[in-house]
RNA sequence: GGGGGAUUACCCAAGCGGCCAAAGGGGGCAGACUGUAAAUCUGUUGUCAGUGACUUCGGUGGUUCAAAUCCGCCAUCCCCCA
């Protein structure tokens, strides 16, 4: 199977441009393309995951990836696939999170002997000339044009700023930029990237009178059709620190049914004939797979050893319900009072709940749970000996588990 | 530059002088049922506290016994006319 076939067999392949130069052209191990990441946060999150596997997916046969990181069109911010206006970040914000993402780019993608090139297009945007650029640029793209596309057709009732307008002609730029620096015919990414890569081959095609190419995949929606890799606390990150191994293992476990499939061929790089058999699978037989997915994951991310130990800790969590190395509270004396300390306090102070109040609530609907025993009281205390030898777990509800132990 | 409208809790959205910690929906959380799934049903969803107190309705300053609700100024956004 080529990796064209195989992008396809996975499902990925949103629009093309010209199909049969692109396979040829990856599948022969020719292509060089680039992908752009934007700093808009320190760290890289799932949504972002997904084209770095392109990315893999293509280095491993032998294409040469370029990793844009977007210093210079972070100062714009990308109206795409967005309802209102992004903050703006400062120059320092930005060139901060340039130095976290390309440190995480680099784990995942092997730049070692020139197989891959690292760029940040601050290097080239922020020192243009104004009405240079309009003169050489801007002359080749029509506003008409523009407005159909249909990343500002959804800003035309809310309001797109002229900053924000110009988004679409600064990418475009940078595609130019890269075919003429390394010779970068293609680039790829998401599918709501499509209109801002069709400008770049169009200004290539104007300038150079040279054929590039854009291929897009498929975002990763759940069946409800709403992006994946967000929780209620916002996105799930690649920084440990940000989304802990343990968190971001059972954010894919817990992946509704009709996901998990899915998300298997999107992210993971099962051999196909595998995942093959996996999707003839139902109903319990499927939270085999999502075992599967959030260890693939997770060993991705974070290493394998990780991906054991977290896989390990969920087992014995939800299986047996056991101690074993979970998130972990250390309190110290002064947070007891005459020697004792009370469910709500504690609850609060393990980080379980968000108030005294939440906690109260909790307590009083019976989700709380102390070494396997419900909580039901809720001025039940606790004092120093109980929290000798090991500690003591704290549950609240099904899935959040806290290890609370004394300095 | 001129005219009109908006700003409410995580989000959408009611309220237009006291009965408002603020309807309704979504989302979240917890419980039942389960497979760490979905669907469904129930409860809950400002903070602190044993039924009471405190802080909230873009910001700020007023009017009033009393304001999310009235008035002034500021900010942001939208619409119409230039």
């Amino acid at each position: 199977m080529t990796v064209f076939e195989e992008l396809k067999a996975r499902g990925q392949i949103a629009q093309v441009t010209n199909e049969p130069e692109i396979s040829e052209m990856i599948n022969t191990g020719k292509a060089v393309f680039y992908i752009g990441f934007d700093p808009t946060a320190d760290s890289l999150h799932a949504g972002h995951f997904m084209t770095l596997t392109l990315m893999k997916r293509l280095q491993m046969a032998g294409n040469k990836p370029i990793a844009l990181v977007g210093g210079g069109t972070a100062m714009i911010g990308d109206p795409s696939a967005r309802t209102d206006l992004r903050s703006m970040m400062t120059v320092e914000t930005i060139d901060h999170n340039c130095e976290c993402l390309k440190k995480q780019i680099s784990k995942f993608i092997d730049f070692s002997d020139d197989k891959a090139i690292m760029v940040n297009n601050a290097d080239w945007l922020r020192g243009l000339n104004y009405l240079d650029f309009l003169r050489d640029v801007g002359k080749h793209f029509s506003v008409n044009r523009m407005l159909s596309a249909e990343c500002y057709k959804s800003r035309m009732e809310k309001g797109l700023s002229f900053l924000e307008f110009n988004y679409m002609v600064i990418q475009a730029y940078d595609f130019f930029e890269l075919f003429n620096r390394y010779g970068c015919n293609m680039q790829f990414g998401g599918d709501d990237q499509w209109s801002n890569m069709l400008a770049g081959t169009e200004l290539i095609r104007r300038k150079n009178a040279k054929d590039a190419h854009a291929l897009t995949i498929n975002l990763l929606l759940n069946s409800e059709g709403s992006k994946m890799g967000k929780t209620a606390k916002g996105a799930v990150w690649l920084d440990p620190n940000k989304t802990s191994p343990f968190e971001f293992y059972q954010y894919w476990r817990n992946v509704q049914d009709s996901d998990v499939i899915n998300c298997i061929k999107y992210l993971t790089f099962l051999p196909m004939e595998q995942i093959f058999e996996m999707e003839k699978w139902e109903g319990v037989q499927l939270n085999t797979a999502k075992e599967t997915l959030a260890f693939e994951l997770t060993a991705l991310v974070h290493g394998t050893e990780t991906a054991e130990q977290v896989h390990d800790t969920s087992k014995k969590l939800f299986q047996s319900g056991g101690a074993a190395d979970m998130p972990t509270h250390e309190l110290t004396d002064d947070d007891f009072t005459d020697g004792s300390i009370d469910i709500l306090s504690l609850l609060v102070k393990s980080g379980l709940c968000t108030s005294k109040g939440d906690a109260r609530r909790n307590v009083d609907q019976g989700g709380v749970e102390v070494s396997g025993k419900p909580v039901k009281d809720i001025s039940t205390s606790f004092v120093l000996a109980d929290f000798e030898d090991d500690g003591i777990v704290l549950r609240r509800g099904k899935k959040n588990y806290r290890k609370v132990v004394v300095k």
